[in-house]
DNA sequence: CTAACTGCAAAGTGTTTGCACTCTT
DNA sequence: AAGAGTGCAAACACTTTGCAGTTAG
């Protein structure tokens, strides 16, 4: 998956995952395949619509959609719908459930420090860390194995 | 900045940031503290109503920008306006520009680890973790300090 | 043939803005 | 008095939805 993969595995891709295998989704697979870096919708809609200049952005967001409840890709950074605001000013981490969203804090001194062995790319400088740690509550774990 | 702070200290905040101090903002301030978690403007809101009912939306939000800006407060996830995907699927951590919102990769390998000292709190299962460098790009450090 | 998918336009969210009015300083 | 802050409504940007028509299986 991590370079563009083949019309073929496309459509082997759909039929594993039941998926209909039309020209639009493909070709916004294989355009966002072959983006690199951290595209939005509009961007890959640009992209597509020089392929396919009758596509709409609602089918783009369908489709990435759909790619993303297939597992196929990920969003960067998991929004709630509005902003959340943190008051604590304690150094923290997140435990974040995937399920229900939940935030939990974790204090800082519960998680071992990382360390970056190399230098950071491009005079990159860094000011604070923050670790996501992705899974399920306890309350959502319950409700998918009883 | 732990348990809500006295009416004096909000003053002598202001004072040292420049802020007026208008009964809105004192409501909107304390409420915020008072609450924990990860509210969002509309949360807050619901809640300084009940205090001022004549207050509006418009108003929280302006204050809570006012505050992010001051540094009294922070966004939980930095979003971009729009949503991000990913396509990479080697694991890998992100460094995330705080000015122009550039995200870069970092490959998993070159990031040390993290260890969670402590039992993650409430039966929370970890699937996968996921680190933020927070800080600013070669571009933007060039800017801001050249 | 049926179910899935597309394109369009309209409706939703969450957030920001312009402006007149009102308060702090 | 001047500048900062407020409330309102309108504007915005991004995303979702309903639906009729099209296409894949």
């Amino acid at each position: 998956m991590q370079h563009t993969p083949s019309p073929e595995s496309f459509r082997e891709l759909c039929e594993r995952h039941g998926l209909a295998v039309t020209h639009q989704r493909q070709v916004i697979f294989h355009t966002l395949f072959a983006m690199h870096g951290h595209p939005s919708p509009e961007g890959v809609y640009e992209l597509v619509k020089e392929l396919i200049p009758s596509i709409s952005l609602a089918t783009v967001y369908k489709n990435l959609k759909t790619f993303e409840e297939h597992g196929l890709i990920r969003e960067v950074s998991l929004h709630h719908r509005s902003a959340r605001f943190e008051i604590n000013a304690s150094p923290h981490h997140h435990l974040v459930c995937l399920r229900c969203k939940a935030i939990v804090d974790v204090p800082a001194e519960d998680v071992g420090p990382i360390q970056l062995k190399k230098r950071t790319p491009s005079g990159f400088r860094v000011k604070r860390y923050h670790v996501e740690m992705l899974g399920f509550c306890g309350e959502c774990t319950k409700q998918i194995e009883p």
